[in-house]
DNA sequence: GATCGTTTAAAGCGCTTGTTTTAATCGAGG
DNA sequence: CCTCGATTAAAACAAGCGCTTTAAACGATC
């Protein structure tokens, strides 16, 4: 029980982590990510057992680490709808995004969602639903109260999606955005206005550039309120 | 120079091209595209040369087969551009959700997308960046002559993503919908319909329930006029 | 300093991978 | 019928895989 089994172990979660979002859990190998972690090549199963409950492990720790970790800044009881629907969209993009150096996090919860394993459904219960739930209700705000569920849902599923592409599709974007442009407006206060004020002209049917300049003063606003 | 040479070789194409869609190119392995095709072991060197060949060509067959199969449905010069863009969603979510038991060539061109390897490039070019200009065109129809570009590409993104997501996303969407919800209002037809109205009533800031009963009369004059 | 559980190091096991090799089989032309 | 290039079949190859084993090194306790 010496004090650098848990320093070991901590070094081969994050080499394990970084292994499987990259390569997937089939094609990254215990003996690389013993080496990243300087660890000796038995040393995955003298503490985890066996490659699977090593990966079971570093899916609990992404999710943890990247969901709990990241979260909509505090608000007033006053504050408008608006600016949580911002607060819930820019948070979502800064989990899919934001990060100096791209960690490994994102990108093994995202093999998750693209092609669940048993981690999922425990990722999805434990997170993805109540953040879902919670934009509902917000858009609820809008939304006239004779709408039926299932459409509420796909309003909901609408706003996500337009999120979550920046992040999955994020090459391709790439492929198709000069660079320069990219570098000015891809920003994650950028793409959260962006989604935002479309959505919300959607469901406020008024027009895009009028929810821009409103959103854009509410935010200054509070901006100037925490600052004071 | 024999009759089945050809014969063999498609046979090994249409087994590499679900293999490597269902679990990669890594992860596929050539003994079981082979004995998935009935051939022998040394076919894929004797007829591609080696396995990143053969996965070369699968990517190229993939996009031919898939891209250029499902297209729009012809429309006459009147037709108003609302319909056009439903046409429009309704063709990028049939490519990626529209066919019996999930053919293999999307989930290929899905890998491509998340993860670009050199076939990707081509993709974009030649299939990808045609139908998202001839999107942010089609969207023009609405948004104000002053939208700067970088804004009406956005625009266009947000169609792109809510599209996406209802593939990416697949099986977490199935886990956040009731069964009998996925079953009535997840067609084709409906997931359309509601991104269509949606977006149109971002961009004419009308009400969506008005939209929505606008674009189901449009479509039903069409479908009068063409079955007439 | 000897002892004993914990941790590391290195080698090896059985197995699967992509690819190559070698031999058998086929089919048309002479 | 024989021949010879094209194709198939089966075995073999080296390399890499997850995992186990064995033995050495370590560290606290007596």
């Amino acid at each position: 029980m010496s004090p650098s089994r848990d320093a070991v172990r901590q070094r081969i979660l994050e080499a394990a982590g970084s292994e499987f979002a990259e390569r997937g859990f089939e094609n990254a190998t215990v003996r690389q990510i013993c080496h990243k972690a300087g660890a000796n090549g038995a040393a995955v199963n003298y503490y985890f057992g066996d490659k699977q409950q090593l990966y079971l492990e570093t899916v609990r720790l992404a999710s943890e680490a990247r969901i709990e970790q990241i979260s909509p800044p505090p608000r007033n009881r006053s504050t408008p709808a608006e600016v949580h629907l911002y607060d819930h969209v820019r948070t979502l993009l800064e989990r899919m995004l934001g990060s100096e150096q791209d960690p490994w996090q994102v990108k093994l919860l995202m093999r998750e969602v693209l092609q669940p394993t048993e981690a999922c459904r425990e990722l999805v219960e434990q997170h993805f639903r109540p953040r879902f739930e919670y934009l509902q209700n917000l858009l609820d705000s809008w939304l006239p109260p004779g709408m039926p569920d299932y459409r509420r849902r796909q309003v909901a599923f609408s706003v996500v999606g337009q999120c979550v592409h920046y992040r999955m599709a994020g090459e391709v974007i790439a492929m198709l955005t000069p660079e320069e442009d990219r570098r000015r407006y891809h920003s994650l206060d950028q793409l959260a206005f962006h989604i935002t004020t479309l959505t919300l002209a959607s469901l406020q049917h008024r027009p895009i550039w009028e929810l821009d300049t409103q959103l854009r003063e509410l935010l200054e606003e509070l901006a100037e309120a925490t600052s004071s």
